[in-house]
DNA sequence: GATTACTCAAGCAA
DNA sequence: CTTGCTTGAGTAAT
């Protein structure tokens, strides 16, 4: 099992990471109402009492135990590598909501103290190796936020710290060998050129400065590199960018395995003593995330010459979306897409809507401003609003309660999200390996509701009629239920309640053969990167609710959206 | 083993 | 909306 690197300490290969065990929670949880004075005195206290519950040493040290992993197991890493992620992000965002009740200057920061909480409860992935090349469940192009969470599955060690390394065991720690590098524009020697990098070595500088102070020298990560490179050791890069619509205005992005191929003193802009390496992607990989990231953020303002043949229509929903959807094919002839007539929201049959005017004032809420946590479509949510300030869907439930027609309360209600439509430059392509796909020219967020199923709702005596003609159904039923993974913070609360199931069967399908939208050329996948949400806004009837798709994950521009529609792949026909 | 030096963060106020 | 200041966590080295 060991192919052993040239260095003469054993690189294990094919083995299977460890996954780390479940430990017993703490409970520390502060949950706040209102806002005076009195109540934010008794949450400073109580948040001060649970951080004493915080036990003083956390020592976890990682392993020296150097490990190569082919991933055999695709949908299970990247289900695994997921559930971290959604973890991590609605943990930071609980706490960041709670801090924010504390007075300024006894606030933590969330994405340390989520990452923290996470390791005391062995929910970071692979502690028990030092995984050299490609992390299981993570691919080239994958987008993160915080670096504390590129430390949870494992891409990079430090919170800081640009070059990670091990020292293998028995090395004496002598023959440090380099791991993953982050390039966050800190260095002005640095000369990134995509495919090949000129990276400086660290140290020498003062804390937040860029400029060097001191010559830097041959040791820790910089030796790292210098091994890495005698003995051909591949390692991972990641780049760091300023990016507005991310929480904490940075993204990073991994971009794959790198060799270090080259590395020399270098006298450096500022006089002082540098190390500088060469770096080479390694080919056959994915595109880069960065090349992607950039050039999506080019086609706002301009469409690229190299795509201008494959533009089939620059809106196949021909203005109907609020956002145009562009459909894209550079690969054959087909254009199936323009065939249809484009529909924004399911065609109802009228008994949908047959409700008193009574029940519809009844239902609807009264708020004249934003409505209100006691407001009665907060309630209907059991007593919380579904989305956050900036829309983002914070858990999944079996069914939402969007304000709507029959509320008094404005448009920009924070209530309302789903029901606004596409907001995202989507695109339909044309794809050699999934016919006809999904992909976004935007970076969609984890939780941002992305578009909803149209077509001709169809009752259940007419499916067979529909079938029969050769006719294509979504049934939304079928879909297994993944809102429950969305906001799934068992693993780190203590009393976290899981949503309920669905109650009410829904006997219903959508009917895709003649009017359709962007939603159903989503392809099938057992991993998927979006899931359907149940929504209700327009009418109260819980029989037929809108199939609202939102994204379980951070998704870079132009990868292709899946959904699992629960079926076999090759019974599905649109 | 406890302590310290080191680090291409991140939040916030001005 | 940049800039500087402050507080930081985790790691490897001491």
């Amino acid at each position: 099992m060991e192919s052993s690197s040239e260095l003469g300490f054993p690189i294990n290969g094919d083995v299977k990471p460890k996954i780390a065990s479940k430990r017993p929670l703490l409970g520390e949880s502060t949950k706040v109402e209102g806002d005076d004075d009195e109540a934010l005195f008794s949450v400073y206290l109580s948040a001060v009492a649970s951080r004493e519950l915080v036990p003083a040493t956390n020592k976890q040290p990682r392993s020296d135990d150097m490990v190569r992993v082919s991933s055999s197991d695709d949908v299970f890493y990247r289900s695994l590598v997921r559930r971290t992620r959604i973890t991590y992000d609605s943990l930071r965002y609980l706490i960041a909501s709670e801090e924010r009740q504390l007075p300024p200057g006894h606030r933590r920061r969330a994405d340390l103290v989520a990452g923290a909480r996470m390791k005391r409860l062995g929910l970071w992935l692979h502690r028990d190796k030092r995984i050299i090349g490609s992390i299981p469940g993570v691919a080239v192009g994958d987008i993160f936020f915080y670096r504390v969470e590129l430390m949870t599955v494992a891409v990079h060690g430090h919170i800081q710290g640009g070059i990670d390394y091990v020292c293998p065991r028995g090395s004496d720690g002598r023959f440090p060998v380099a791991t993953s590098v982050v390039l966050s524009g800190g260095y002005e020697d640095n000369d990134d050129r995509g495919d090949v990098i000129i990276y400086t070595g660290s140290g020498g500088r003062k804390k937040n400065e860029v400029s060097l102070t001191a010559p830097q020298r041959l040791s820790r990560g910089n030796l790292a590199l210098e091994m890495s490179k005698e003995n051909g050791i591949e390692l991972r890069v990641v780049r760091g960018f300023t990016f507005d619509r991310s929480p904490s205005g940075r993204v990073y992005v991994y971009d794959g395995l790198y060799k270090v191929i080259d590395s020399w003193p270098d006298p450096g802009k500022s006089g002082f003593g540098v190390y500088k390496f060469k770096l080479l992607r390694i080919t056959g990989q994915e595109p880069m995330g960065s090349v992607i990231l950039q050039t999506a953020m080019d086609l706002k303002t301009k469409i690229l010459k190299s795509r201008l043949n494959g533009y089939l229509s620059i809106d196949m929903s021909n203005g109907l979306e609020r956002s145009p959807i562009s459909l894209f094919n550079d690969i054959d002839c087909d254009k199936e897409p323009l065939l249809f007539e484009y529909v924004v929201r399911p065609v109802y049959p009228s008994i949908v809507f047959q409700e008193t005017m009574e029940m519809r004032r009844r239902n609807g809420c009264r708020c004249i401003e934003n409505c209100s946590p006691r407001c009665a479509c907060a309630k209907r949510n059991g007593g919380e609003f579904p989305y956050d300030s900036i829309g983002l869907l914070l858990r999944g439930k079996p069914l939402i309660y969007e304000c709507g027609t029959s509320c008094r309360c404005p448009a920009s209600c924070p209530n309302r999200v789903s029901q606004k439509g596409v907001r995202h430059r989507l695109e339909v392509f044309r794809s050699k390996t999934t016919g006809w796909g999904v992909r976004s020219l935007d970076v969609v967020r984890a939780g941002e509701f992305i578009c909803e199923f149209s077509g001709k709702v169809r009752t259940e005596d007419q499916w067979e009629a529909v079938n029969s003609k050769g006719g294509s159904l979504v049934y939304p039923s079928l879909f297994p239920g993944r809102w429950r993974e969305w906001g799934d913070i068992s693993d780190v609360v203590a009393d976290y309640k899981p949503p309920g199931f669905t109650s009410s069967d829904l006997n219903f399908a959508l009917d895709v053969s003649k009017k359709r939208n962007v939603a159903c050329y989503l392809s099938h996948s057992m991993s998927p990167n979006v899931f359907v949400q149940m929504v209700l806004y327009d009418h109260y009837n819980e029989k037929f609710p809108h199939l609202m798709v939102f994204a379980m994950e951070n998704i870079p521009p132009m990868r292709e959206l899946s959904i699992d529609y629960g079926i076999e792949m090759d019974s599905f026909a649109c």
